[in-house]
DNA sequence: AGTGCGATTGACT
DNA sequence: GTCAATCGCACTA
């Protein structure tokens, strides 16, 4: 909580990120989301993640490159943020080289640090649900579009931050709430852990 | 210029 | 379990 703990959580950097939109999904998980507001740092540990991959007819990058989605272009380790169903933000990471269209969704974290911040960004909340879902999470780190292209290897208003310690066990199932490419098991979450959003069916080994 | 529709959420029966 | 809110974008003309 003191100013500079982040430093226990350095960007991860560049290299280390495998390029293949899948491994780099599975990567992710347990490592930290750092988000810099003017009140104070906001922390929290990716638990659920999906991936959007290269051809893939549910990505957003599908139908080749427009303003709106360019930063899943980017090489890897970049932000791409969109609105959804004109209410909740969702924040995506570029995962192939430059020029290849792909990401991968972070859908929740489990809090570590900051939650009075969060809880001031999110009307009334329960620890728990602070950021259980894409929406959620990104309203309670205050994301929304003036943040799409941002590196996210680097020290800024928003990073991916290391941790050391073992994820745990990943879990493996359909991706939620799309309709084409619907069978993929393309989404990859923390087994057992509370903070994970979907339906209970989907959480199980 | 008009239309249809989501990678969701929160409120409610 | 159901359903409305809300809006930027892609697509059609």
């Amino acid at each position: 909580m003191t100013p500079g703990h982040q430093d226990a959580h350095p960007p991860l950097g560049r290299a280390e990120l495998p390029i293949d939109t899948v491994s780099l999904a599975r990567y992710l998980i347990g490592k930290i989301l750092v988000r810099e507001l003017p009140e104070g740092f906001v922390r929290g540990r990716i638990v659920e993640i999906e991936a959007y991959v290269i051809g893939d007819a549910a990505g957003h990058a599908y139908r080749g490159m427009t303003r709106h989605n360019r930063s899943l272009f980017l090489e890897r380790g970049y932000a791409y943020v969109y609105l959804a169903y004109g209410i909740s933000y969702m924040l995506n990471v570029s995962s192939e080289t430059a020029g290849i269209g792909a990401g991968v969704l972070i859908r929740a974290l489990e809090p570590l640090e900051g939650v009075p911040i969060m809880k001031l960004n999110r009307a009334s909340a329960r620890l728990r649900d602070l950021a259980r879902g894409p929406g959620r999470l990104t309203a309670a780190l205050r994301v929304d579009r003036r943040l799409d292209g941002l590196d996210l290897c680097r020290e800024g208003p928003l990073w991916l931050g290391r941790d050391d310690d073992e994820p745990g066990e990943i879990g493996q199932s359909k991706r939620i709430g799309i309709v084409r490419g619907a069978d993929r098991l393309l989404r990859f979450y923390l087994l057992g852990n509370a903070f994970v959003s979907g339906p209970r069916s989907l959480n199980v080994r």
